[in-house]
DNA sequence: CAATGAGTATACCGAGTGGTATACTGTCCT
DNA sequence: AGGACAGTATACCACTCGGTATACTCATTG
């Protein structure tokens, strides 16, 4: 593994188990048993170091996404998809989506709130396509599909988050609560 | 108001804003207009404050929550009170529940983390003695009382995390909806 | 009056912060 | 051979961090 390579995976693991802030660079430099300057030279700035990190995962999350994210006239099967596919990718990327998790309901004016927004975008946006399409076929749902993304993602997240701290375990049957608990509200 | 209050009031501002670790004490000082000895002949160290600062906000939110946590054999009912003590409290408390909510889902090593898990216990507890009541009544509740609290508690939280960015709002239909959807959950 | 003790400020501590100037390596390309 | 350049380390920068030693003020109390 290069030390561009390093240095990433060894940011990951310290700022997943203790915080952006509370991570100095000094220490992740000797984690990665390289030095300062070899990280300034790969990522300008701890900032920057945390925009990569980001980026490069959550593509992978979002080509994830997307394959699953087919809308055929029946919400209920897509949602299951996408719900199983995000616990599984929680459940095989644990680190980061703990350090994700964390960030997504990290304080208003934090640098970890800034950073997961520039990469968040997208991911919302695959979600409220699907809640678009899904509208042509239920009229009640028009105009709601920003609402639907964001109180979904939610839901998927804080089941995630009780499953990482191991207060439940991802399996078919949460997967299947999941979406009729949020189909449920949808149709009420 | 006294120099105490003033350092609490100025921390949770702070806190709630930019998180434990991003402030340092010496800013907390001069946004209450004092000097650091002074902070620390009232708390001792900067986790102190932080623990004063929840003791004293999570009593008062523990008080509203026994109020409310009365069992007469209609579960659905004693949850809507629930929730709806719960989104009361987190509109008038925005500030603090922000930063609660954000120490819930801080990294497991962080001192966010441990300063809130110490303090937490009793809330979670009051929940899950109702539903050790309910499930006298629902014998397929028996034995889950501990995933039922964690349960509605996240579901909850996610709600309010949700308006307090202005994403929905906690009015009378999020309350019947949160309730029907979790009661759902629990007979399916 | 003298003594206590809570409350506060000045001035300081060592350690660590994010970040960099400089120089040295090695590997390409001409 | 020689220049360019990515990559790396040593040693440093100014600054901030959490925390404190000391001394002062002032109200209470013996």
């Amino acid at each position: 593994m290069d030390n561009r390579s390093k240095i990433l995976s060894c940011a990951l693991q310290l700022f997943a188990a203790r915080g952006y802030d509370a991570v100095g660079v000094q220490e992740i430099a000797e984690a990665a048993g390289i030095t300062k300057p070899t990280l300034y030279h790969y990522f300008g700035s701890k900032y920057g170091l945390l925009q990569s990190l980001l980026q490069e995962q959550f593509t992978e999350l979002q080509n994830v996404l997307l394959k699953v994210t087919v809308y055929h006239g029946d919400l209920p099967l897509t949602l299951t998809r996408v719900t199983q596919a995000l616990f599984d990718y929680a459940a095989t990327h644990r680190r980061f989506y703990r350090m994700q998790l964390s960030m997504w309901f990290a304080p208003p004016d934090s640098e970890s709130l800034k950073a997961i927004s520039e990469v968040n975008g997208d991911q919302q946006q695959i979600l409220e396509q699907l809640f678009i399409q899904a509208a042509q076929d239920h009229g009640n749902m028009r105009g709601r599909h920003r609402a639907y993304a964001t109180t979904f993602l939610g839901m998927i997240n804080t089941y995630i988050g009780l499953a990482l701290n191991n207060h439940l375990a991802l399996d078919d049957e949460l997967v299947y609560k999941a979406v009729h608990q949020f189909m449920y509200g949808i149709f009420s």
